[in-house]
DNA sequence: GTCTATACTTTGATAGAC
DNA sequence: GTCTATCAAAGTATAGAC
């Protein structure tokens, strides 16, 4: 079945908010991205841009959970896991010319001190994301305040390195991150097995 | 001697973008919180909003150094200080109602993808501050290429602590970073020292 | 559901008096 | 250096025909 205008335009302004962020986001472009009309955009988002970017980042978080979930899925260990998601943001970012990264951070930023309804969003998706990633590592024996420290320092330094990469423009710190957050996932497993 | 009215532009321009980022600032805003006028705006700036904002991230690029400095270089040793960093960056967002976070990460990421030469002043930005904070790490004995790769974790943990907390809320992702860094600093001294 | 036209505000920026 | 007035463009949003 064919992609119905709704979906265009929600898909349109997670694009949008990657490249632009939510203020420097406007309406006008995502009709014209989408190829809808202003009639359709407040037809489907009567709350306008604010209802529109609440469930653009919704989606976009969703779909970037998925791609990560394959990567952690697929690896036959926790370690192995982390190293892989850290290795894939890297070469993702130089691949898209450190366009496609974190769907969220922009916006999440943009919005912490003036927009209430979206930060609350924001928080949402964050916290999501938290419980998602705190699974491999339970599951690889830490207890849940050790995994949710351990998934916390993997969000924390996987955005933080979206940051310094994109900026830079160089995978460099991608790269090194991965390291960093590989010995200190061993070193926790360590401390469980002695 | 009393404050310029050009010191208190550029001063306005980065507080304002904490709190609503490059997009968000208008050049109204700008003049209204510094008390000037347009005419000023523009007589300090003649490349108007693009060459404030430069000026104004370096300004608060610089401010910021500063204080993570007087952390580091006021702790007995490297654990501590990067322990101390943590905690401090927890109470002062806490203290601030999670407004004083990173001066630069917001606008960093808007322009990223969209502003060519904003992005290149945010990336000497970020640059500067690697070189800073590898130079506690080197003083503790380690080699250049893990001083560099502790200085990024520390940076990026830092940077993602910023977006978790501000997005929720809620200091605990930052002090749960301050206690995974410090292992994770604590095992490099170890392998140098065996 | 989609379209065009339009209202109203804000934006970045400039001109010219003082 | 500072002020006011003003511009053209872009911003969000709405109305009403189809």
């Amino acid at each position: 079945m064919a992609i119905g205008t709704r979906d265009r335009i929600v898909e349109t302004t997670a694009k949008l908010f990657l490249e632009r962020g939510y203020t420097g986001t406007g309406m006008k472009a995502v009709a014209l991205g989408s190829n809808a009309t202003f009639g359709s955009l407040y037809h489907y988002f009567p709350g306008g841009k604010e209802e529109l970017a609440a469930e653009a980042l919704r989606t976009a978080a969703d779909g970037y959970a998925s791609r990560v979930g394959e990567v952690l899925g697929g690896a036959p260990d926790v370690v192995t896991a982390v190293r892989l998601a850290f290795e894939g943001a890297a070469v993702t970012l130089q691949d898209t010319d450190y366009a496609d990264a974190c769907p969220i951070a922009t916006v999440a930023l943009e919005v912490a001190s003036s927009n209430e309804a979206l930060r609350q969003v924001t928080a949402e998706i964050f916290e999501g994301w938290l419980v998602f990633l705190e699974i491999p590592f339970l599951a690889a024996g830490l207890d849940q305040p050790r995994a949710r420290e351990l998934a916390i320092l993997f969000l924390a330094a996987l955005e933080g390195g979206f940051l310094l990469c994109r900026a830079a423009k160089d995978p460099a710190p991608m790269y090194a991150l991965g390291r960093t957050v590989v010995e200190a996932v061993e070193h926790a497993l360590a401390d469980t097995r002695p």
